[in-house]
DNA sequence: GATGAATGAGCGTTCATTCAT
DNA sequence: GATGAATGAACGCTCATTCAT
């Protein structure tokens, strides 16, 4: 199928490691350049390995664009729930899946703007199942969302548009980098965010943990974000 | 400077018109398939000109997405401010701006994508005046919003912010379109976001104004928006 | 024939000054960039005219190349004769011939070498006229000689052999220019040349006036050289 | 620097032995019709390697250029030594110098024009490297001539002008090979010309030496001089 | 007669991909 | 399994030449 990757090499640990390097260097690369501009022998340079080499563990150049970008957006679904273990109160489970989203984003925003701008790239197949990547990751939002629904700390909404839209204000945090980069923190451009957004729907129960929540240091500062400011509040 | 585009001819109604041309076929083609996928050749064959026509009006192929790109931001700002002809009352001219940007982005979502797809392929110095252009824009949005403001209208506002959420919001149609394209139009798609993000913010007085405008049929509906459904009352 | 340079304009004046200004202006960019590396815009430009206007007066880009290269050595060939004018003693007439031909050369060492670069980029029988009309210009030199000889002044010489020695060396001013060039002027150079050269071959009572002419000041100093330095007697 | 040609591949032996293959080719290909003329593809071809490869071992087409032109050069700094090697004599030694460098320019004659031709095509440090290889070849010669004069075979002479001469006396059998080749052989034609200028230059002593050496057949033939006539004796 | 916009063949160069070692 | 030299299709770009005005 053409969504499947084949490597030359059996060997799953060293297929997993020499992919890992391989993809290291091209999301680098790519991120920094763009993908047509990139070429294989950059990528091959970077990650400290020979040009035919690649070529035993991906057919094509597209494959490393693929995997570049399953790769991405694969790191999005292992953080966040990661930063939701342990978590039990669904206000604050909500709030550390946006600030996680937030965070991987901020950490790789060239990694981002890639998907942005190279999933066109592919093949038709292949952009569907990064598509549905992407909407796994809504899930683990929308997930949030409901049980907070649920718990009656929010109103019953609309889930898919605020689902939508807050997904939409994490990546335009990588898509206009330009804007509030230096200016905010992404912990406090996200709270800002929230805040604008969750006023028409968070019930006067649900109130005072968002407050709560909200202003409240960050939890886990995480390595992605560099510098942190006091967040205002509102 | 690296920011003009030079022409070998001179006739200034020749330029215009060539570069129509040759801007077009290039949008299109670098929308569907990708800037650097798209040869010299397939534009100027889509063009319906030779290969040698297109460097007597631009030097190399990157002024040709220069110029692409600088068409589909400038016709962002020669469309809203058309859309605001006549229009008087504050809370009209400011739905109008958003309709009429949103429409534009509808009827030109490669454009729009391709813009975000391919700035980065630009030198510094184009990127930035790109940037102003976009400035321009939200420049639009955000005087109408003021103008709310002063009017009374909403309430005192992080404008700033709330401009980049509505414009993040027009661009994420195009960015997004998989998800709610065909099940609504634009205009209904932007009722429903303006709604949630202006809940917080309408005055009780600006408010019947808001309704009545957000729930009326899209004034003109112009050539943007092909198909149009009964948008729902939220 | 391939020799001819058909023109679509008939008036034979117009012919003449058109083709001056194409010429003047293609020898100039031939001989300081190479011919192949100019282009018929160029010379167009520099000659203000338009580009379809060369086309007018000459059927291919080689038309100008064969027509330049036959103006320089023309311009050999009506400056030699002219030195020799009211001039009767042969031995006087020999130094003339030489001295002329040295100054030519030097006047535009860049045509010069125009020729040998590009001679070769002629087809076959315009490259034999070429050939022609150097050995014209031999033969104004070999003809002074032969005078000479039958004067007396000059031993019985391979006269051929002799012509040639000249000859070559009066170009060498050219292909060679870096080596004397600003050391010595073309006329201290020719003397020192002819000296050496003529040595064994001159009779004694040829030497009387061989010396006379070669050691006095150079008669017409001609625009062709700048700098004149006192011939050393050697 | 501008004068390093790099190559990507590093293998000394493998880059000798291609640029070998690539260069013969250029110099013959370029000797014949011209460096501008004859396109990369041509020299590939010839070369009997692929473009691509050319591309592995030099930068662009100028470079070959130069390769070809200072190997040119250096063939000549390598055969004159070798066909000093074992004579003692100054006299042998100056004459065998003199043959040896006439003999290598007539074996190539295209590539000697080649230099005349092309040198100009290169910016302005390697036109000079060149200079430098071509004084190092005149230096042989005058060595050789100096030789001569501490031995008390020549007179104390303008060794410079000698030098320039005798060299360019070598040079003008390609130059205008068209006027002897045929009627004479390489040897032949040195042999009259070194008689014309030594004349007045060689001591009565060395007198007998030269003319032993003059007159007596060609020591080692060599590869280069195809046919051969009997020499007349002057 | 003069102009210069338009054409398109053809060149230099790149780079994904292969395969002998 | 790993290397990197070799290939050649294909691209961006130039420029001699034409021809409508």
């Amino acid at each position: 199928m053409a969504l499947q990757v084949v490597s030359k090499v059996e060997v799953p640990e060293l297929v997993e490691k020499r992919r890992g390097q391989i993809l290291k260097a091209a999301i680098e690369l790519y991120g920094r350049q763009g993908y047509h501009v990139t070429t294989i022998r950059e990528v091959a340079h970077r990650a400290k390995v020979s040009v035919g080499l690649i070529y035993q563990y991906v057919a094509d150049k597209e494959d490393v664009l693929f995997l570049a970008l399953v790769e991405v957006l694969d790191s999005y679904l292992r953080e966040i729930p990661l930063a939701l273990e342990g978590l039990t109160d669904p206000m604050e489970r909500f709030c550390a899946a946006v600030h996680a989203y937030g965070r991987v984003i901020d950490a790789r925003i060239d990694a981002t703007l890639l998907v942005y701008r190279e999933t066109k790239s592919l093949g038709r197949p292949r952009r569907e199942l990064l598509k549905a990547r992407e909407i796994q990751s809504n899930q683990l939002i929308s997930d949030a969302i409901e049980a907070c629904v649920r718990a009656g700390l929010f109103d019953a909404v609309d889930v898919e548009m605020l689902t939508y839209m807050i997904v939409m204000f994490c990546h335009a945090w990588a898509l206009k980098s330009w804007r509030f980069r230096g200016r905010l923190t992404i912990d406090a451009y996200l709270d800002r965010g929230l805040k604008l957004m969750l006023e028409p729907v968070v019930t006067p129960s649900g109130r005072r943990g968002f407050l709560a929540v909200a202003s409240r240091p960050a939890a886990a500062p995480g390595p992605a974000t560099k510098a942190r400011k006091p967040r205002r509040p509102a």
